[in-house]
DNA sequence: TGCACGATTCTCT
DNA sequence: GAGAATCGTGCAA
């Protein structure tokens, strides 16, 4: 039921495809959030402009793009907010994750509102940006490193989208990266009313 | 030790 | 659509 270590093992590409629809979960104390992904981009290796590891950068704070996949990527930006990746890849070592940029609420809608201190009707507005689910999933550098496969952080496999389902657009927010912010890397399901953006 | 900047979001116009 | 909020990180010096 919990998607496996060799699921996080397959190209980089493969994986943001292949998350989307899946279910990621947090269980905190006596709290738990679920989301359906509905949203992700990739960021390759070392030749990736727009990724962290650009270049073979390594950092404590990038440190775990260097690890075994399938463990949790969370940074802090903007001295606002954070942002949680996937390490993904077919090639050990090489530093490679899939951003999750987007949720559809499942479980714990309540909690999520609270978190994003936000009071609307609406949901659309709880998980659908990076930072928002972060927030609304409780997500921190406390959860940098955390490995995925097993809880309280962990991502549950679901029906798979099927290909005609699924847009390819450019990544958002990259614009330093040259020619690297052409690449058509990022995934949402069409038609979902939680991506962050068209 | 200093400093420019960011894989964003929110508010106001 | 523009501008602010806000600070850890990375690299130069």
């Amino acid at each position: 039921m919990i998607l496996q270590r060799a699921f996080y093992q397959q190209e980089v590409v493969t994986v943001a495809r292949e998350l989307l629809g899946k279910i990621l979960v947090h269980e905190s104390v006596e709290v738990v959030t679920v989301g359906r992904i509905v949203e992700t981009e990739a960021y390759l290796g070392p030749e990736d402009q727009a990724a962290h590891s650009s270049g073979g950068r390594r950092t404590p704070r990038n440190e775990v793009m260097y690890g075994p996949k399938g463990y949790a990527y969370v940074y802090f930006i903007y001295g606002l907010y954070y942002c949680v990746n996937v390490t993904s890849g077919d090639a050990p070592g090489k530093p490679e994750a899939v951003l999750i940029r987007a949720l559809e609420p499942v479980a714990g809608k309540a909690i999520m509102k609270k978190r994003r201190r936000i009071n609307e009707e609406k949901a659309t507005n709880l998980t659908n940006g990076p930072s928002k689910l972060c927030m609304a999933m409780g997500i921190s550098k406390l959860q940098n490193k955390a490995n995925l496969i097993a809880p309280p952080l962990y991502i549950k496999d679901a029906p798979h989208i099927s290909f005609s389902d699924i847009a390819e657009t450019t990544r958002i927010g990259v614009d330093y990266a040259g020619e690297w912010k052409k690449r058509p890397w990022r995934f949402y399901i069409k038609g979902n009313s939680f991506i962050s953006a068209k």
